[in-house]
DNA sequence: GCCTAATCGAGACGGTACGTCGAGTCTTATT
DNA sequence: AATAAGACTCGACGTACCGTCTCGATTAGGC
C-alpha cells in the first residue's frame, strides 16, 4: 500500500460528489465525507490541502464537459442554438459548485487557475466546426474567430446565471442566438 | 438612548468596511467586527440577520455606483467606451465583495435580489442617453433597446472578471466596444 | 451571564466525576465530558487548561478527605488503627485518579503542587489528637511529632498501593500498626 | 534473516532509551522510535504489544538495579544509610519512567507484575547481609526480618518521591535512618 | 431632577467544523 | 521470512466562529 491507494481516492471523490449534490458545498463537512467514504480525515488531508482543493479536483475529474457535440442541424442558427443550449446545461450543472467555491478562489489564485482551465477548454471546439461549415455553405461571407464567438456565448450564460439564476428557458436561448450571436457573427464575417 | 443609536451603526459599518478590505469576506469574523467597532455582537445581530446581510448593507450604502456619467464625447463609440470603462471600474471595485458573498447568495434568494438591485440599477441610465443621442445624430439608423445593450456590456465585464480577473486594460475595452457593442448596436438599429 | 456560570461548572465537574469512575482517566475524553454535561468543549477549555487541570480540580473539590476523625477508642493502638484504616480508604478512593494523572504531573509541576497540597492537609490533624491523648494517659512517655508519624503511615499505604494494589485487608492494618507505627511512636517518645 | 533479527531489537531498545530520557514517556511516540531506529513500526509491534510493554522491557533490561552493594561500613547505621542512599539513587533514576507508565499499569495488571518484579528483587539482598552482620556483632539483640525493613525503606523513598520529588538530600537519608529504620530495627530485634 | 425603559458593552453559552496528531494495523517491495 | 517504508482507520485533541443569551452600566425622555 506504499503509494497512495487509488481505491481510497475513488471512494473519497465519490463521497464528495454525492454530498455535494445532496447538501451543497457549504454544508458539506470533511467529517461527513470521511464517514461516507469510510476513510479517515487524515487520508483526505494527506492528498488535498482542504475542502476547496478536493472539490476542485472533483470538478476537474467528474464534471468535465462532455463536449456539447455541435450536432449538424444544417443551418448556422440551428448549430449555434444547439451549442448554446449545451452551454446552458453545462453551466447549470456546475454553477452551484463553482459559486460555492468562488469566495475561496479569491484567496487561492492557483486553485482558481486550475479551475478556469477546466471551465472552457473543450467546449471551444464545439463552436468552430459549425462556423466553418457555415462558411463552406456560403452562409457566412468570410471566416470568423470561433473563440471570440464562444466567449460571448459563455458571457451571456454566466451573466444570466449570476443575475437571474436558472432555469434557462428556450426564450433565453432564442433571444441570445437571434439577438446577439447571429447578428455578431454576421457582422464579423463581413468586416 | 431609546432608539437604535445611529453612531453605533456607523461604527459597525466602518469596521466592516475596513476588515473587508484588510482580510476579505471569508476571513472576516463577526467577533472581529464587534471588537473593532467597540460594539457587542448582540448589537450587530439586533440590526442585521448575519454576516451576509451586513455586507450587503455595506455594499449598498458605500459601494453604490457613482453613475458612470455617460459623458458626451460626440460619437457613439466614444460614449459607449466611456460607459464601458465606468462599468469595468465599478465591477473591479466591488467584485471581491460580490464574489465573497456569492456562495451565500445561493441559499438566500432575497438577499440576492437586494444585491442585484444595487448592481445595475443606476448604470442602466448611463447607456440610454448615448444611444438616444446617436439616433438623433443619425449615427444609428433606428431606435435600440439600451437595456439589452447594457446587459451585453455587463456580461462581457463579468465574464472577464470570472475567467481572467482584473485588471481590465484598454485593449479589453477597445475589443469589447469595437468588436461587440458597436457591431451589435448597428445590427440592431437596422433590423 | 457575564461571569462564569457556576451551574455549568457543577455540571462539568459532575460529569467528569462520573466518567472518571466509569471509564477511568485515560479513556475519558473531553468530548464525552462535554456531551454528558450538555456543555460545549469551549466552555470547558475556557475554565481549565486541559484534562489534567480539570481532573485535579475535581479531586480537590470532591475528593477531599473528610477527616478520618480519630475516634477515641481509649487506647493509642486503637486510635492509630482507626486513623490508618481511614487513610487506606482515602487512598484507595483516590488512587486511580492520582495514578492516572501521575504521568501528566511530571510535566506540570505547578499542577503537581496543587494536587499535593490536597493530598495530606487535613488528615494530619487526625493523628495529633490520639497522640496527645496517649501522652495525657501516660501511655506514651513523652511528646511525639504527630506529623512524622502520619508521614510514615502515609508512606506505608502508598507503598502498598503501588506495589500490591488494593484491597487493604485488616492484616495489613494490623501489621502496619503493630509492626511499625506502635514500635516507632514508643521509641520516639522515650528518646 | 529468517529469525527475528537481534540487531533490530537492540536498535529499537536503544532508540527508546534515548527518547525516554530526551522527551519523556508521554511525549515519545512509536513513530519517533521507529524513525530513530531506522525500523518500521511493524517490526516494533511484531515484538511488543505496545508502548508500555516496550518501555517495561527497556526498564527491565537496561535499568536494572546494579545492586546497591551493601558495603560493609562496620556499623549497622552506616550500612543501612549506604543501602538507603543506593535506593534513593535507583528510584530517582527510574522514577520518571515508572510514573510515566503508572497510569497504563492500572489497566495492565500483568505488565504491572512484571515491572514490580524488577523493582525490588535484587535490592532486597542488599539489606539482609548488613542485618545479619549486626546480629553477629551483637549490635542487634535478635534476628530481624530484613524484607520488612527493606519495605519500610522503600516506602519512605517512594513517599518522598511522590509528595516532594527529587532530589533526596543527605538530611532525608539521616532522618530516615536515624528516625525510622534504626528505631524500628532495634525495636524488632528486642521484641 | 428623578424614574422607567430601551440600548448598550461585554462576554459566556451550546454547537459545528476545523486541521493535526498518535496508536495500532496492513500492504508492498526489498533483501 | 523478516524487513523498511509508509498508507490506512480510528478517535481525541485544542481552536475558531457562529448565533443566542444574560448580565450590569448608561442614557433617554416622560413625569
Amino acid at each position: 500500500m506504499a503509494p497512495f491507494d487509488p481505491e481510497r481516492e475513488r471512494a473519497i471523490l465519490d463521497a464528495t460528489m454525492e454530498l455535494l449534490s445532496e447538501v451543497g458545498y457549504d454544508r458539506m463537512s470533511i467529517d461527513q465525507i470521511a464517514k461516507r467514504a469510510k476513510a479517515s480525515k487524515a487520508t483526505i488531508y494527506r492528498r488535498w490541502q482542504g475542502k476547496p482543493e478536493l472539490v476542485v479536483d472533483v470538478i476537474c475529474r467528474r464534471f468535465d464537459m462532455d463536449g456539447p457535440e455541435g450536432a449538424d442541424t444544417g443551418s448556422l442558427r440551428g448549430d449555434l442554438a444547439a451549442v448554446f443550449r449545451g452551454l446552458c446545461e453545462t453551466v447549470e450543472r456546475k454553477h452551484t459548485l463553482i459559486i460555492g467555491l468562488s469566495s475561496t478562489l479569491l484567496s487561492h489564485q492557483e486553485l482558481a487557475r486550475t479551475l478556469r482551465a477546466h471551465l472552457h477548454a473543450r467546449d471551444f471546439d464545439a463552436v468552430r466546426e459549425p462556423v466553418e461549415r457555415a462558411v463552406k455553405r456560403r452562409e457566412l461571407a468570410g471566416p470568423v474567430d470561433a473563440r471570440r464567438l464562444f466567449t460571448i456565448a459563455e458571457a451571456l450564460v454566466w451573466h444570466r446565471m449570476i443575475f437571474a439564476g436558472p432555469p434557462f428557458g428556450p426564450e433565453f436561448v432564442a433571444e441570445s442566438v437571434d439577438g446577439v450571436l447571429m447578428p455578431l457573427v454576421t457582422a464579423w464575417s463581413t468586416a
